[in-house]
DNA sequence: CGACCGATGTGGACGCTGTGAACATCAGGA
DNA sequence: TCCTGATGTTCACAGCGTCCACATCGGTCG
C-alpha cells in the first residue's frame, strides 16, 4: 500500500504516528490534530497545511473533511491545544515560586505568570503563534469566561483565568488596591503579550536573549509598580 | 486591449488608478505599491495577493517581477508605507496636546503617543497588521536605529524613534528618573502593542469600544505610574 | 535616419494549495 | 444476509506564486 506506481518511489510516513492497517483509520480525527500540532510547533499556523497534515497521517487530503468543516476548523482545534500548553507553562512557573511571605509570594506568582507566558512564546514560537490565529470560536471561548463561571470548567484552564486568579489573590492579601483591580488584567496581559510578540515576530526579534531577559525583568517590575501600592 | 476573447467579457480596472496608455506603464512600481497598500488597507497582509495587485493596475501578474524580487519584497514596501502612517498617527496625537506646564505636557505627550498607536491599529487594522508582517529588512531598519543616529534621517521617522524622543524629553524635564530610562521604551511599547493586538485579532476583539477605551486610559495611566516618580 | 539593445510587459506552464462531487469500502444492525 | 450510514478515495477545479521564453518599447549610437 501507499506505493506510487508511476514512479515506484515509496512515500514515507513521517514522525512517530502509528500507521493504520485497513481502509479505515480508527481515530483519524485525533491523528490529524496530533499531526497538525506537530506541524504548527515547527512552522506555526501557516505550517498547518491540510494536504501536509493528511500526508503525515497517511491519508488522502479529503479524508480530513469527514472530521473538520475546513482548514480553519482544524486550526481552531490546534489553537485550543496550544492554548492549553501555554496555560500549563504559566501555571508551572507560578507553582515553582517558593517565596514564603504571603504578600511577597503573591507578587512573585504574578511575575512568574508573566515570565511563563513570555518563555512559552519564545520557546515554542509555532505553538504560541497558533494560539492567536483562529478568529471565531476560540475568542468566544475566552470571552465566555465570566458568564459561565458558576459551574463551568476550571477557571484556571485558560491563560486569562490563571491571570485573573492571581490578581484576585493579590487583592485578598491586601497588596492590590481593589479600586485598581479592574483593568489590571488587561494591563498585565497587554504588556506581556506585546513583549512576547515584539520579540518573537516584531522589530525586537533580533535583540539578544540576555538583553531581552533583562528587559523582561524590568518590564515585569514596572507592571507591578504600576498596579501595586504606592 | 484587456478583453478576454474567449468570453468577450471585459475586465474592469478597479479604483482610481489611472489607466496606462501603451505597452509600457510608465511607473509601474509606484502603481503596484499603491494598489498593494489599498488592498492591505482593506484585507491586511494576506490581502496583498500578487495577482490581485497586478489585476488592479491592469497588468499581467509577471510584470511585478520586473520591480520586485517576489511577493515578500512587495509586502516589505507596503509595510514601510504603513509604518509611516502609524508614525504620523502617533505624531499627530502628540502634537495635539495643549497642556502648558512643561512636565504635565511631556507626560501627556507620552500618553498621546500610546493613544495614537492604539487608535491607528483599530482604525486601520489592515495597515497595522501589515506593519508587522515583513521579517527581513523592516526589522533591520528598526534595529539600526541607534547606530546611524549621527546623521541618518529624522529619528522620529519611525514609531520607535517617536517613543524614544518622548521618553528622553521626560528625563529632561525631570519627571522620569534616568535610572529608569533604559527599558522604559520596551515597557511602553509592549503594553501599547499588546493592547492593540489583543483587541484587534486577539481574544479581546469583541470587547465593546467604550469599555476598551476605558481600559486603554487605565493601562496608559498604569504605565506612567510604573515608570514615573514615586 | 535606421539598426540595435536593455528595460519592461506578456503568455504559457508547473506545482502547490483548499475544496466540491461522486464513488469505494467497511462495520454493525434489520 | 443484506443494507445502510460512516468513513476514506479519486477526480476535478480554480486560484496562487513563480519560472521561462517571447514581444514590445524607448533611447543611443553608427
Amino acid at each position: 500500500m501507499w506505493t506510487v506506481s508511476t514512479s515506484g518511489m515509496e512515500i514515507v510516513r513521517l514522525s512517530g504516528v502509528t500507521p493504520r492497517d485497513g481502509y479505515h483509520h480508527g481515530n483519524l480525527r485525533e491523528a490529524l490534530v496530533d499531526a497538525a500540532v506537530e506541524l504548527a510547533g515547527t512552522s506555526g499556523p501557516e505550517g498547518v497545511v491540510l494536504r501536509a497534515v493528511t500526508r503525515h497521517v497517511g491519508v488522502s487530503p479529503n479524508a480530513a473533511y469527514r472530521h473538520f468543516a475546513d482548514r480553519e476548523a482544524l486550526l481552531a482545534e490546534v489553537s485550543a491545544r496550544a492554548m492549553g500548553a501555554l496555560t500549563r507553562s504559566m501555571a508551572a512557573r507560578q507553582d515553582a515560586v517558593t517565596e514564603q511571605d504571603p504578600v511577597d509570594r503573591a507578587v512573585a506568582r504574578l511575575e512568574a505568570i508573566g515570565r511563563g507566558y513570555v518563555d512559552f512564546a519564545l520557546a515554542e514560537p509555532g505553538l504560541f503563534r497558533v494560539c492567536f490565529a483562529a478568529p471565531p470560536e476560540v475568542a468566544l471561548a475566552w470571552d465566555s469566561r465570566d458568564q459561565e463561571a458558576g459551574e463551568g470548567p476550571d477557571p484556571t484552564a485558560d491563560p486569562f483565568g490563571v491571570l485573573n486568579a492571581a490578581l484576585d489573590h493579590l487583592v485578598e492579601v491586601g497588596w492590590l488596591d481593589p479600586v485598581r483591580r479592574p483593568g489590571a488584567e488587561v494591563l498585565c496581559w497587554s504588556t506581556v503579550h506585546g513583549f512576547a510578540t515584539l520579540h518573537l515576530d516584531g522589530p525586537l526579534r533580533d535583540v539578544p536573549s540576555e538583553e531581552r531577559e533583562q528587559a523582561l525583568t524590568m518590564a515585569l517590575a514596572h507592571v507591578s509598580r504600576g498596579i501595586g501600592p504606592a
